[in-house]
DNA sequence: CCACTTTCCCCCACTTTTCGCCACTAACTA
DNA sequence: TAGTTAGTGGCGAAAAGTGGGGGAAAGTGG
């Protein structure tokens, strides 16, 4: 499981060093495989390769007519692109999910249980804070209404 | 299984390089045989043709008496054109297509599992922006509402 | 049936991107 | 304080994307 936070820099050629810790995991589950692709709140998710084929099949599966259904399937299969560590533990971020989460230096690496988000800092920070400032916006949802943690 | 965004020129010719990572699968799976076609969304669609081959079988056992079947069938099989990789990896896209979707020099190719959409890149880019700044526009899935990834 | 035009495709050259490698610095440990 | 490991940065070779010239093939009209 991953979990917490880390503020990383992305060197000149968009490239980012996962944290040491990550790697060991990452090649012994994944052998390094890594999916990534983007989320609806401007950040990218980051999978173990298993993790997201097994994301992918469930996506698949949902209707072609349903117009939704087709949006969702766009935006994340579309989106998605393979990258493997380097030898130093590096990844490199295609340009054009670096810009559509506005990734150029600090961003931060967010362990998401089975994935990662990656965000551009300030960005994290900012979402963050109106979080906790504006309390709930958010829809409803059962579940979420039993949870006790 | 095809993913990711690719953005491309189409040169002079209105040819379309495909990205060197799609050419091996491409030609293992289809001997570099493929299907065009076009979408409801003003975007082209791109088959490795036994998968082509499988969708219309499908589309040709739709009901001839019912309107949307019919012009569903007559969209897609009607606008499908047989192309192949040349010896650089290009595909030529021919005209009527090309101006069907609005090619002309940038374009993006984007990975959806078992085929490819081809679209004008700011087409693109103006629907992905419409859809994460609309929110949820689209019919209602009970499936969707299920996901977790 | 022939000549002419247009389209298509092979080939080569140029530019940009990608990725392995190595080196430097900061932080942590012993 | 010295040794070790992690994060960062940058060089350079190799690969991929882009563009254009010219010959072959196909389509068109007389």
């Amino acid at each position: 499981m991953f979990r917490g936070i880390n503020p990383l820099s992305l060197d000149g050629k968009g490239r980012l060093a996962v944290p040491a810790k990550y790697r060991q995991p990452l090649l012994d589950t994944a052998d390094g495989q890594l999916v990534l692709t983007i989320d609806r709140d401007r950040c990218l998710l980051l999978y173990p390769l298993p993790v997201w084929e097994s994301v992918e099949r469930q996506l698949i599966q949902l209707s072609s007519t349903n117009a939704r259904a087709r949006a969702l399937k766009r935006l994340l299969l579309g989106h998605a692109e393979e990258c493997a560590l380097d030898a130093s533990g590096r990844i490199l971020l295609p340009a054009p999910l670096r810009e559509f989460a506005n990734l150029e230096k600090r961003v931060v690496l967010v362990g998401q249980g089975n994935k990662f988000e990656i965000w551009n800092e300030q960005a994290w920070n900012d979402w963050r804070e109106a979080l906790l400032r504006g309390g709930d916006d958010g829809e409803s949802l059962p579940e979420l209404d039993a949870l006790a943690f």
